[in-house]
DNA sequence: TGTACATCAGTGAACGCGCGTTCACTGATGTAC
DNA sequence: TGTACATCAGTGAACGCGCGTTCACTGATGTAC
């Protein structure tokens, strides 16, 4: 059984793959992590599957992850380089003005985080804030910040968006774009409702909040 | 050991409470479990755990409660039904602006999840969803979501703020506050920030960003 | 006012489950000479 | 080119834990007559 189905996960690969020594055993494992994530969100990964599935032993994964928070701190990261480059590309992509730049940066990340509704969740959920002293995660995540802040900053070169304290400004945006991620990816906007025209008009409404405003009440 | 525990938490309390029945076992069980959700998250009410510190055995909450989901439910239910009327009170309280309204009950909405954020976890994170069968949670949720569009409709009539959808404008202001509550209760925004502040200007800027806007990019 | 009885709200012991993790081990690999 | 050996990456069995839930039971309560 276990020569079965180890020759069903490895048929197609390399002999290397075959034998023993797993090959990459660290890199499989948070592909596979990542995917059990995907299925069954971040509790419905179990040390023990993650095993099965790789056609590995239980304790083989303790090899390369001291346990399985550690497991969980790296695939969290992996999620916040991504979508950092997601975001970077869309600064650097064709020219446009400022507000449309920020305004698609908006609407990518809640895309993001639809795409990948749970590992969104670990990586901003509340077990996250017990992973912080993994320094690898905290890195990740101020990192993906400060780009955040970077772009405000850059933005308000524009005239387009009121000068005041950028991180102020970056925290009121984050809330509006992961509030709006949040309340779809957790099912609590309901059906009929068209999910690019809300995004659109969330963070649209957001910039629009923070423009130079004429003298009003 | 259990007469001694008994006596301790029940010292204070009348007979009828002493007595082998113990008067309202269901109603404690509610109060217990909120607290027990609010030391440590909705992971942490265990069914064994909710017996002992109310001075009872494991499986009295079982008379009361089908299985630990319902009794989770009525806790969340519970928690709508507060939030639902300290909203209220914001709007019958003291005449103001209609603006001025609106934004003190989404700061309000926002004071509530930092009071009770495993509470409010509880209503709203991924695994509200999971409970959506129950038919008492969908109700209290739907019911304060239908309150929030009817703030909007209202607030329409005053010409401070854009007439269009009132349900997609009520999904937006909603996205926004869920999303900094969220943030602040999942420990996202660090140590150095005005938490009040930034919850007026989050609530501010997406009050704008809705209003009625003079021609222009 | 007294009694038989149905019903209700508890008890306490146990079942069964899935999990993270550890342990002594063994086969494979790479390297020094 | 061959060999000894250190090291690395696996194995598989087991430990121990906490949990939700069930079961046969028993004590307390309320009600019909």
């Amino acid at each position: 059984m276990t020569t079965s189905t180890f020759q069903a996960m490895f048929g197609g690969m390399n002999e290397r793959a075959r034998a023993y020594h797993h090959g990459d055993l660290r890199a499989a494992l948070l592909e596979e992590a990542a995917d059990m994530i995907a299925e069954a969100g971040a509790a419905g990964v179990t040390m023990r599957a993650l095993g099965q599935r790789l056609g590995v032993s239980r304790a083989a994964p303790y090899r390369h992850f001291e346990d399985k928070d550690a497991l969980l701190v790296a695939v969290a990261a992996a999620g916040f380089d991504r979508l950092g480059e997601r975001l970077r590309d869309i600064g650097a992509g064709a020219p446009r003005s400022s507000v449309d730049r920020v305004r698609r940066m908006g609407e990518e990340y809640v895309r993001f985080a639809l795409e990948n509704p749970a590992q969104y969740r670990l990586m901003y959920g509340k077990d996250a804030l017990a992973r912080q002293d993994h320094p690898e995660l905290r890195t990740a995540g101020n990192s993906l910040f400060e780009q955040l802040v970077e772009i405000f900053r850059a933005y308000q070169k524009s005239g387009r968006v009121k000068r005041q304290d950028a991180r102020a400004q970056a925290y009121v945006a984050w809330g509006a774009v992961h509030g709006l991620a949040s309340l779809l990816i957790d099912g609590q906007i309901m059906a009929p409702v068209d999910v690019d025209a809300l995004i659109r008009q969330a963070t649209r409404t957001m910039l629009d909040g923070m423009r130079p405003q004429p003298a009003s009440g």
